[in-house]
DNA sequence: CTGTTAGCGCGTTCAC
DNA sequence: GTGAACGCGCTAACAG
């Protein structure tokens, strides 16, 4: 291993000016600033992180805490993440909470002992329950997932907005019996389904609200159950995340019914296959990349600056209305 | 910040007998024992991970560089390498090379920064083909992408075999013109691109091949360019990857064709969505999960015996015929 | 079985 | 503008 000494023989040079240089610090001379960085050169010199860390105390580590890495969402929000941290010369450790408060909290043990510069962080229903900003020692930023009154920066969608003009527009399409199956354990799936609930109570129309765990097996499990329960098959179906989208229409194929002519469909996120399955979902898109974007340079701003005002970056969802939502005597592809 | 010689007053020992009991090393009392953990409890003490790993010169971190972390096969990679990492007390990197031999590079640069036990790599064309196991500081896991005389532990499909069941069945099913669209870019695509041709060959039948970048949207595009070419379409289309079946159905939809009416389809990948088209696409199942636990609990072994012999492991596809491969006069959902 | 102590590689004073 | 020296918190070698 070459290390700093190393370097500093090799340029004739001491440690300290080899340090200084490496770390782009003003008051060395043009000229030592070359030998250094062709000793570097010569040498193959790569600083030790971990003599670094210690001696900082500081980190270029950030980290990002997704509650399900197989949610295409987080996939994407992660990709924006990486593109910002790295432009900016930051590293981030992706982790996969996995919707499991006990795997959250060992991630964000991990962070700590990682002694992260910061966390962009999609949290369970619990924590967010009982979130202070004190509990954590850096800065957190929330992501997918914030209460109104969470005292802390946060970027997420217009839940309550954004399911409402889902809900609206199947409204708006003659649909009257509207079941809408939502992920109870999670702010987001709550808040959309007060949006769900605030458009029916606004056309007079009563809920059919399915509460279930976020994933498509969960949600292929729970449509097939509600079909077996034998009632009359709703007017449409809402999806409150696409990963339970797909399950609806997972249990939908395996029963044989046909969208939208046995009944309507509709969800959140546009994801790449909501397009290819005929005729195409309707759609409340989030701007996925946006919201990774936006959480990054909000945690660098904090970062940056500990103790500015908090932030609420509130985004706006796109419907994207297409066949599976149209009335069943308006067919369309 | 609480360090071990606070650890060690509070139970009015030296660190050596905290740091062994920390380290679960043998020779230390059980009083003993009990005490330091007693007193780590009480004063909430956690190990400074810099300065363990800048002493020992050992990390409990695996890396694991991925080709593109939107597709699905890696995310299901990726969760099994980590259940396995965590099962043995080790944390993974997950980074994503996005195809980019830089951003490989800067990856595997990180990694030896970070002085990782080991890393899993889905490796791009141009790393694989200089490919030296000398050329890295840790030991290496190929996954999913290596050519047969790769020096290197490896988990990969059996690529070629697999491609050729899965021709073979669309000849079997009466097609004869069956084009073949492949990641050109990868070793994978080209084993698969031989299997085609074997299976091809073997029947007398002349192959129609597509080259392109492994993501949907380029599967998309071409396609869309070969529709437009304006030739009889094939009887058969086959993706050598699940992003690229997605691209496919993108631009055959686009072009308003159906399966298996206009075209037959198959391509590689369970993905959930092949089963919520209609009718399904007939695939290459690949066993994701143990391809992932495959590779990291190779990783392991060759870190606890860094001089074993190289290990190749080898697994089989599993055909799920469904109604996309249908010969045009047999159709089925 | 337990304690003392050197030093991992680096950043950062403080002299010069 | 540059160099010498201390110590970050920990592990491991050695002494007892």
């Amino acid at each position: 291993m070459v290390r700093i000494l190393d370097v500093a023989k090799h340029a004739g040079l001491s440690v300290a000016s080899v340090s200084r240089v490496l770390a782009g610090l003003p008051g060395v001379s043009e000229a030592t600033r070359e030998r250094v960085m062709a000793s570097v050169e010569a040498l193959g010199y790569r600083p030790n992180l971990a003599a670094r860390r210690l001696r900082s105390r500081r980190t270029d580590t950030l980290g990002l805490i997704v509650s399900d890495i197989r949610n295409p969402y987080f996939v994407e929000v992660g990709r924006a993440v990486e593109d910002v941290a790295y432009a900016h010369g930051m590293r981030v450790m992706l982790c996969n909470a996995d919707e499991d408060p006990e795997k959250e909290r060992f991630y964000l043990d991990m962070m700590r002992d990682e002694n992260v510069a910061g966390v962009i962080l999609s949290p369970t229903l619990s924590l967010l329950a009982r979130y202070r900003p004190a509990d954590f020692p850096f800065p957190v930023v929330l992501v997918d997932r914030c209460e109104n009154d969470t005292p802390a920066d946060a970027v997420v969608l217009d839940n309550v907005d954004a399911a409402q003009r889902l809900v609206r527009h199947l409204i708006d399409a003659g649909h009257r019996r509207i079941a809408f199956f939502y992920g109870a354990a999670s702010a987001t799936g709550r808040q959309r389904l007060q949006g769900y609930q605030e458009a029916l109570a606004g056309a007079g129309l009563a809920p059919i609200a399915q509460a279930l765990k976020p994933t498509a097996d969960e949600a292929q499990a729970a449509m097939r159950r509600f079909l077996q329960g034998g009632g009359a098959l709703p007017d449409a179906v809402v999806a409150s995340s696409g990963l339970i989208l797909l399950g609806l229409v997972q249990a939908l194929r395996e029963a044989e019914l046909r969208f939208p002519d046995d009944v309507a469909l509709a969800g959140f996120d546009d994801m790449p296959w909501t397009r290819v399955v005929t005729p195409a979902i309707t759609v409340m898109a989030q701007p996925t990349y946006d919201i990774g974007r936006s959480a990054i340079e909000r945690l660098l701003a904090r970062i940056a600056q500990p103790e500015q005002a908090v932030h609420r970056i509130v985004l706006r969802g796109e419907l994207l209305v297409r066949g599976s939502s149209a009335a069943s005597n308006t067919k369309t592809v």
